[in-house]
DNA sequence: CCAATTCTTTATAAAATCTTTAAAATTATA
DNA sequence: TATAATTTTAAAGATTTTATAAAGAATTGG
């Protein structure tokens, strides 16, 4: 699943960390002595485990080096549990800091939260049950699945479901999603609702509602 | 400097947590009542610290809540210091998990920590899969073959693929690309698109999806 | 300064979307 | 119930946007 170093000088909590990791689908590369760190193509990492106190080199200072040209989370295991080399730790470069002894669960359970983070997309998203509009994408998705829709059909879709509830003629849409008025558009706005409400039939969703006389509102579930 | 929210049925911790916290430069806003946070924009804000036990509303459910959408970091603030409710926060899409009573400076390092660790641009690495983009020799790589591309053509492909999902217009990539806005540069950005195309098509590639009518999409296949 | 490469422009073809038209269906109301 | 108003629907036409090709301008490296 991810590739993960891990330095300490006690082999024992290394094979410990490799048997906890490596069981949940991790490639773990162990290294007990730290001076080898020089050896090693760091930025093939997608994190590392970082022993604090080692011989001859402390965690701290080795952090802060690799920085220079790691961008992966970095997480601390140390025996030194006092608060100021934590804030140490934390301000040199680390992305957590763990504290020996810890639960093997913790461990693996901090790990994957760094790593699922760092692949967490950074969306604009605007969201309600299993609708989801991504701003970004200038997609709808309904229970995971993206519509397709135009870009005409996108803008009345998420112009109404921001407003959701709430009445508009097609005057109003119209204007409102293109921007300008025109002579005749009622019936290019009737259109894009009849495609729009047949694409979303197909995943089962019927949230155009047509209020007689007005217009149409984006019903909310 | 960032927008906290601290949510936490207890007065006095939220007093604590605004004065740390404000006192590094962050503006922070408290909630005490856990229902209220649905009258609040979230989107607003760079960090969101929470509690867990609070009356009427656990914090593990509304983090995963609100998970639906928010990107930014959580932080979990908690007296449960159990080992498994550790994993069960980390597992419902917490960042972090801090136990009370916690250190001031504790929580300043480990909030900072994250934000700057939000703010930590990718300077060593960009890849997906078999495709990796080389960014200090500006090469683009595909199954270990290096994709000969011009120096505009790599900067459109490591723009977008940097932000890939996101849909751009051939205005805005030229802008964000080149540095400077310009007469007419849509068709110089098409034109640069149809190369990259022909080119990655001969390594079995097609990233680059046109979004009709809004611009052009790096997807992850 | 020249040659090669890269970037930009122009023109045309192709594709997708938007708009119009008109008839059918539905709803409101007299 | 009949009539008028409104919405729905389908299909064709118009428009907009993108893709492609080729040629000209600018830039780069030797």
């Amino acid at each position: 699943m991810a590739n993960i170093l891990a330095v300490d000088d006690e082999e024992a909590i290394l094979v410990m960390i490799q048997k906890i990791l490596s069981k949940d689908g991790h490639s773990v590369k162990t290294i007990s002595n730290p001076a080898d760190i020089d050896n090693i193509k760091l930025e093939n990492f997608d994190l590392i485990l970082l022993d604090v106190m080692m011989p001859g080199m402390d965690g701290f200072t080795l952090c802060n080096r690799i920085r220079n040209y790691v961008d992966c989370p970095v997480l601390f295991l140390t025996a030194k549990t006092d608060e100021d080399s934590l804030v140490y730790g934390l301000g040199n470069g680390a992305d957590d800091y763990i504290c020996k002894p810890f639960g093997k669960m913790e461990l693996l359970a901090r790990v994957n939260a760094h790593l699922r983070r760092e692949h967490r997309e950074h969306f604009v998203r605007l969201s309600f049950g299993d609708t989801e509009f991504n701003l970004s994408a200038k997609q709808l998705i309904i229970n995971n699945e993206v519509v397709r829709l135009t870009k005409g059909e996108y803008e009345i879709c998420e112009f109404l479901a921001r407003n959701k509830g709430q009445v508009f003629s097609k005057e109003q849409i119209y204007e409102k999603v293109f921007g300008f008025d025109r002579e005749s558009n009622d019936s290019t706005i009737a259109m894009h609702i009849k495609n729009i409400r047949a694409k979303l039939e197909q995943s089962g969703y019927s949230p155009i509602k047509t209020v007689w006389g007005i217009g149409y509102k984006w019903i909310e579930r």
